[in-house]
DNA sequence: TCAGATGCCGAATGTCATTCGGTGCGGGAC
DNA sequence: GTCCCGCACCGAATGACATTCGGCATCTGA
């Protein structure tokens, strides 16, 4: 990737679109003060250089089904740096960071009830190398955002 | 809310928006085999009933300068349920969930920098009730990837 | 001072979202 | 069994908007 350094325009013109990324270009444009033509390039060159990855829909998971959210330690008897397509093999796993600390890998699981979750709990338990995990469930979300650009 | 079941279609409908918001209605119904006008129509219900929140942009945090990742488990020696305001003060942190378990919230917080984590450690710190933090750093993250709508 | 590059503007074109009237189908009432 | 109503879809028409492009101003380095 090129040099990346943002400006001013280019962090509110990615907080804009991180709270509407439908609105049109002129909206934009007069937001940051450009017009439609040079806030379009700006949000291409924002594409192109992989600070916007992709533009996609914000879901409710309770709508899909998916009520109970937990987060997992997995605790291992092995090195687990290539185990990420045994994790991303589990539809259920939002997300999956290999850890500093006692456990391996902490991932983030949404089923729709318990019981699923300790279906899931099952599938880890057969990945090599993992020997333990540690579950903990969500009782509320106060919230979940996305990465603030003005930091 | 009304009746929110969804159909086959409603759910390929969700996964091709997540996939890519942007594409033409005429492309998603081809791919879901309905007309445009009938795609716009069931895409149309689907943000009126919240199942669809939001269209937004998936950034890269690394572009924004947030290389540090971590999760923060929070203890307290009072009751939270009413904190999220002040959690939601500190822009650093991506999620805050009330957990079952020893800890009482488990936060993510992204940060430039480990110096800079500490200081997010600080604040947290300062929120009325909150007796400790044990923080867990990511070394790498596997995956990060939206709820599957297809469980 | 000059040359090149960069960022922006404003207009033109084509594509696509959005709307709307009409049709067929399924379910419920009688 | 028949009628009526509501729902989902289609197809076309309209208007809005994305996208492209030539030209201009500014800044940088030589």
């Amino acid at each position: 990737m090129a040099l990346d350094h943002l400006d001013g325009i280019d962090r509110a013109l990615v907080a804009l679109l991180q709270e509407d990324a439908g609105q049109a270009y002129a909206a934009l444009g007069r937001a940051v003060g450009l017009s439609p033509g040079a806030t379009h390039d700006r949000v291409r060159k924002l594409r192109e250089r992989g600070v916007v990855r992709r533009t996609t829909v914000e879901v409710d998971p309770g709508a899909l089904g998916l009520g109970v959210l937990a987060f997992v330690m997995v605790e291992s008897s092995a090195w687990m740096g290539d185990s990420a397509p045994a994790f991303a093999a589990i539809p259920e796993i939002e997300e999956a960071h290999v850890i500093a600390g006692s456990a391996s890998v902490l991932v983030k699981v949404r089923t729709t009830t318990t019981e699923h979750l300790q279906d899931v709990l099952r599938r880890l338990y057969a990945i090599e190398g993992v020997s333990g995990t540690q579950a903990t469930v969500s009782l509320e979300t106060f919230f979940e955002r996305p990465p603030s650009p003005t930091l």
